[in-house]
DNA sequence: GTGAAAGCGCTAACAC
DNA sequence: GTGTTAGCGCTTTCAC
């Protein structure tokens, strides 16, 4: 690095032979070469500390194998367990992968695509946070390979999607199943589709079970950009149970958008001596770890988070080669997961 | 990508010029080029959808802006807030990151280390989990720059070194000083320098206040390798509970090896009724966001995160161009965070 | 201000 | 079995 490091070029001159023999001993091609050639060659390699040059050879034979995973937020423990898919499939078919946080930050996203696509990597897993998605349109007109997971996208293209629809549905369902019909919808701005499909879910409980909207239970904090902080989704929740508790009629239930703001909430609630699930009860979304390790283990929603990391690399895999794959959608379903944090009113 | 994409030369023919110009205007290098021409240039190009090869151009400027930073585990909150620091601050100097995550297999590590080294990454910022650092050593002695951070590496190089060994004391007399002389030590194989360190200060405590070992108390799991999961360190935690409410001399407080573990042993000492601090104080490592969320929150030991992100970036970005800071050693202190999982005896 | 051409490190025809 | 050489996409002298 430091020291201009050797070349193919060094390795042939010290074992007096030609490149193209080096190359063939040292990219193990399986070409054959005569055993002491070789073995000069590997001599030669090793005294020079030869390591080969993966950008010149990648210029040459255009044989890349990384792909791209983009998501908003490596801190929130949703994101690492898609990763830890998304490795461990790339890893078995020989893919390296290049892990991006775009910190929520559409422009940053940008970018990245961008920087990976000149990087030329052979795909990108994305969950985009963009609003109109014109970056990512631009390239896949352009040919870019991707497959979007977690927010759904504007166009055709490879998807793992998630029914968050019915996961709303599901997790308001069981408040009032419980007994609850004042119950509150609380979370970050609905600029993303799966808070959308969220919010509609819960509309759609509400509905099915004759409840009318109240619109002061639908809390949506609008903080979200200004912190550029880990763990912005549980102080948020935080934030979120003062503005609930200031409220002159209070919801007998919260559904939050998804764990770490749950755990925020019900933190909060402590502060203002109110007891969940005696009190109130709280459902999150996403089943993250943590939602077992906090007291009450959290009722939430659960999605195949590590499930959907293999999907999505194996699908995107797929289609590199497999060109008539193209624009598959594998949906996921959601479970509900019944802990202590939800309670009979 | 899949059509295969426009060259600069391409765009040279397009706009009936020269490579040279496409080149000069299509990487803004200030080179004076007339304004027709250019705006030639930029038309042929959008008009191809041309996006410029990194790969070649790196190949030709040797100007690379990756740096790789290899961390054992992504789902440990901790390493998170690492990366969070490191890539602000390469962010900030016009860097990019490759996250590397070597699953605690050193094997995996060493390919990770090859791997980047050829991608010709200017430096890596590496929590080492080889026991011998036998790769590190030769990939260092012919020319790559590191800083090493988390886990101390035998031989002399950048460094952010954290005082585990004070950590621990702290820790322990944390707990001796609320009257505990029965003290547990618990958490995974000493098998890397920083718990060593910490085992060191757990003696060091015990030494000073006249507390004599007893072995039984030092309880660690050897399950760590079978173990492909995101909260291994949780699941150990628990197992961990369980050998220690088998010995029939019981610790009246635990010092937990890190934040997840001591989560974990609180969850197990539940199943057991035992009550965490009245019956058994509990102190744990590392100070990550969840152990604030978990009920009792966590007496632990803060490990300035994000900060020595920052400072393990900054010390690589600067010793790349700096060649005189070479093997500059910074070390970082504990501080004891003291909240409700201890308890007077 | 513009273009021809060399060359970064590598591989793969192609010749011998 | 081995060597020569062209060329991947790009930048950068060096002429003009």
């Amino acid at each position: 690095m430091t020291i201009k490091s050797a070349t193919i070029y060094d390795v042939a001159k010290y074992a007096k032979t030609s490149t193209a023999t080096v190359s063939r001993v040292l990219s193990n091609s399986g070409y054959s070469v005569s055993e002491e050639l070789k073995q000069r060659v590997l001599e030669a390699a090793k005294k020079l500390k030869y390591t080969p040059n993966l950008v010149g050879r990648q210029l040459k034979t255009k044989e890349i194998t990384d792909i791209a995973v983009i998501i908003p937020n490596i801190s929130n423990p949703f994101y690492p367990s898609i990763v830890l898919g998304v490795e461990d499939v790339a890893r078995e078919k020989g893919y390296n992968v290049l892990l991006c946080d775009s910190f929520r930050n559409p422009k940053l996203e940008s970018e990245y695509l961008r920087s990976m696509l000149q990087k030329q990597v052979k795909g990108v897993i994305i969950s985009s946070i963009s609003q109109n998605n014109k970056t990512l349109i631009k390239l896949v007109e352009s040919g870019l390979n991707i497959v979007a997971f977690d927010q759904d996208v504007t166009f055709p293209c490879n998807k793992i999607t998630f029914d968050y629809k019915k996961g709303g549905f599901l997790a308001v369902e069981h408040l009032i199943k419980l007994g609850h019909r004042k119950i509150a919808f609380v979370g970050a701005p609905l600029n993303r589709p799966s808070r959308k499909s969220l919010y509609a879910g819960y509309l759609k409980a509400l509905k099915k079970y004759g409840i009318s909207l109240n619109e002061e239970f639908v809390l949506l904090n609008e903080l979200e950009k200004e912190i550029h902080n880990e763990i912005y989704e549980y102080k948020n929740g935080i934030e979120l149970a003062k503005r609930l508790m200031q409220l002159k009629e209070k919801p007998t239930a919260i559904f939050a958008i998804n764990d770490l703001t749950a755990i925020g909430v019900i933190q909060g609630l402590k502060t203002y001596g109110v007891k969940v699930p005696q009190d109130i009860s709280v459902v999150g979304f996403d089943n993250i770890f943590i939602s077992e390790m906090v007291e009450p283990p959290l009722t939430t929603i659960e999605q195949p988070k590590y499930e959907m990391g293999r999907l999505a690399a194996n699908l995107l895999i797929e289609s590199l080669s497999n060109k008539k794959n193209k624009n598959l959608e594998i949906s996921l379903k959601p479970t509900l997961i019944i802990r202590k944090s939800t309670h009979e009113l």
